[in-house]
DNA sequence: CGCACCTTTGACACTTGTCAAAACACGTGG
DNA sequence: CCACGTGTTTTGACAAGTGTCAAAGGTGCG
């Protein structure tokens, strides 16, 4: 199928085809939406999660004097809130980076996988295991490296992950997000992540222009940033090696 | 029942006595062990995951500079690593704090609570899930937060988890932490930690002398600590009002 | 063509890290 | 019971990293 879920989902093992079905009709509608709009809030209780199909998402949260700090980044395939499921109410809010088709999930028919699909019920789990894994890269990265470095550690992660699905050409790919939210992904001033970006130009280990980056030299930049993608749990084959 | 687990999932919900069993019975044997031993270590593939009855843990990961970054401290009840039950190898390492009793739980056990138990795969699915929500507000404690603030809401977050699973006496609590690992915690050096920590005594919001820490004043601590507790999904019971 | 938003610059303040040493606490052996 | 040694906490002085403010350039779209 050319089901971005599926696609994601199997990459750990295959699905039968009853579970395909029972996957496909979980997800009921579908919908589009512009850039920079809040979809799910902070503080509400949705009754579907949601599946990206197109675009990029992000979940954030705003601390009391007002300063936003981005959580995580989704790309398709990614349910951006799964553990809404179960978790209630939303402790942070989800935005779009760029337009987005999503498709809702309710929770009921999630409920129905969880009773009668052990195997799917564990891959569900398990999405939301690497979500785990990919905060706690996200804490040591805020919490032990310099600012290029995470800079440089998130552009690794994010090219891996859009590789994944097909979202790259050769070491370049699209990448729809101001500099103001990049600031906001590394915990930083966006002054200083200007400065930062500047810095992994004129080093030649990468070009961003507009929404269009481009690694230049992927064995450098990952270990400026400190790179080791043990923790998505990709295939091997993705893993660029050389250059 | 006395088992902190059963106590712990049973917060956001009855367990059926054939649930109560099925997990009884998920756990083999016990193991007593000293402070600052590394029982899991990055890399390896377990084959059971490690409960908590007694003591207090970390999960840890090293950059290759050689600095450390806690990921969370785990207290009696929790799981240090269920996700080891479907992510593996483990992309981080896990600690004591102090002396531990822990209580091992095979991952072929887990797997069969999985098959034949959907309620109880949901709870510990769920607990799952509110470690994502905790490590999320670290990315924003680490993101925004001043070095102060950082350590209050640690302390904030810490005094409610003990306090659930009746390890708190009035505002105070055992905190068997040196200032290093505090340090690794909150993503500063051990110097800066130390400021600030006299600063929290300066302000009389905090004592904190050897391993045991008082909360002297709840309201303005977590008003430093930008500390809303939400996120811990706890009963409401637990949270302190005034002082 | 002009407006709105995004990126880039400069100057400066402030937070946090580093290094090195002193003070303190605690457990062990004499 | 005291002396000693090890690890932890605390201090001081200074360096480095990052944030803030304000303004100037760019870029793309209506």
């Amino acid at each position: 199928m050319e089901d971005p879920l599926v696609k994601k989902l199997s990459l750990h093992g295959p699905l039968s085809s009853e579970e395909e079905n029972a996957l496909a009709e979980a997800v009921s509608e579908q919908r589009d939406i512009g850039a920079d709009e809040e979809f799910i809030s902070e503080g509400s209780e949705p009754s579907y999660s949601i599946l990206l199909l197109e675009g990029f998402a992000a979940r954030f949260k705003y601390t009391a004097d007002g300063k936003r700090q981005i959580l995580s980044v989704h790309v398709k395939g990614d349910f951006v809130d799964l553990h809404s499921f179960l978790l209630q109410p939303m402790e942070h809010g989800v935005f779009s980076l760029s337009p987005c088709t999503l498709a809702l999930a309710p929770h009921h028919r999630i409920r129905e996988i969880t009773e009668g699909f052990p195997h799917l019920t564990r891959l569900l789990w398990h999405s939301t295991l690497i979500d785990g894994a990919i905060h706690r890269e996200w804490i040591v990265n805020l919490g032990c490296r310099s600012a290029v470095s995470r800079v440089a550690h998130f552009l690794c992660e994010l090219f891996l992950r859009l590789r994944a699905v097909g979202e790259t050409q050769g070491r370049s790919f699209r990448l729809p997000i101001t500099q103001n939210e990049m600031a906001d992904i590394a915990g930083m001033s966006i002054v200083h992540l200007n400065r930062s970006v500047q810095d992994l130009r004129a080093r030649r280990l990468l070009s961003w222009r507009g929404q269009d980056v481009s690694i230049d030299n992927w064995d450098r930049l990952s270990a400026l940033g400190d790179f080791d993608p043990n923790y998505l749990s990709l295939p091997e084959r993705l893993i660029p090696s050389g250059d």
